[in-house]
DNA sequence: ACCTTTCTTGAACTCTAGTTACAAAAAACG
DNA sequence: CGTTTTTTGTAACTAGAGTTCAAGAAAGGT
């Protein structure tokens, strides 16, 4: 009936997003996607339309990948108050990966594009949700089990531990030093 | 001798400045800038250069302008606690306003092209830096006045409400309600 | 074997970004 | 006034972004 694709698509949008995630949207040229995929530039268009939906498509691919590891972690075994520590850990080592300084790239996406893109604005916040809602049920756990003390309002921990994380993120770019946010992630813990 | 310039170059820059807050660098065009300035195509390229040298003017320019402004409440009167709350409620209100969602400039630069400019990089950092220093003497001399619990490290501190402007940055690029962000200010400042 | 369909490749097209070149004009100063 | 120097406005240029298209190629159904 049909020729078949000759690349897998889905590996082609892991490639796109590692572009998008390292250099924003504006600055990812096709020209750039066509020799990190691999590809030809009619299949480029042909299999994802445009640059704005591949865009889209790298990010929910994101949201999929990389913030369901924080997640993973967040409801996995243990401890509250480590669990929390293990996640900003992985957030710092994310942000700093390889000398790259790419940070997250939600943040990215909600800085360079949230303001003027209302797709992009609502999959940034879905995420954000995402996050927050886990921060708060790891705290509240932590509440119950008296790893973490009670006298402060788990929803607004949680907020303020999603304002931490994408503060990291943006710090991670002008200096990517661990110690250093490691040593704010270990802040933001002292503070429960 | 010769002939004086027909526009007021600071009010350009304060204008192109506008522009690469609200769009970024990128986004931003040429062809923007000379309808947002007022001027011809050659005049822009005569006075600035190149675009590029525009934003780097226009990032000093904010630096100067809109950084100062929150070092000027930090240093100023009154007691400690207050001058950071209110200090808070500057930038989230500059976050929004107008319903931009325009964010911090240099938060958004530091997102946008950090990592690829040393240069940006530079400013960043030493904006950051800047910042840092008056939040840390603002807690210390909060400690001292007894406003302040002494029983938490004002580095530390300072370090970490650095972290929480940019992510209140971030989060207002995505949703900018001013009832939320002020919640997380609030948050903020009960740490003290 | 053929036909259909969807894929691939690569050239080609349009549009605009970012910049430069240039001629005319206009201000300052002697 | 005239000369000099800089500005200004407009046109023009180059490069590349982002996309489309035509022609061939693989896969499968009949």
């Amino acid at each position: 009936m049909a020729r078949t694709k000759e690349f897998d698509p889905d590996a082609a949008v892991d490639k796109a997003m590692e572009m998008f995630w390292a250099n924003g949207y504006a600055a990812t040229t096709p020209q750039q996607l066509v020799e990190a995929l691999g590809i030809g530039r009619g299949s480029l268009y042909n299999a994802f339309t445009s640059k704005r939906a591949l865009y889209e498509r790298a990010l929910r691919r994101y949201y999929e990948r990389e913030t369901t590891r924080l997640l993973q972690v967040l409801d996995g075994p243990g401890p509250a108050r480590e669990r929390l520590r293990t996640a900003l850990e992985l957030l710092v080592a994310a942000a700093v990966d390889g000398r790259e300084r790419r940070g997250c790239m939600v943040t990215n996406a909600a800085v360079e594009l949230a303001d003027r893109d209302e797709v992009i604005a609502h999959l940034v916040r879905r995420t954000f949700e995402r996050q927050e809602a886990a921060f708060r049920s790891t705290i509240e756990e932590g509440q119950r089990d008296g790893d973490i003390s009670a006298d402060r309002d788990a929803a607004a921990l949680a907020a303020f531990f999603l304002t931490t994380i994408n503060g990291i993120q943006v710090l991670a770019k002008a200096d990517p030093d661990p110690r250093r946010l490691s040593r704010l992630a270990e802040t933001a813990l002292s503070v429960l």
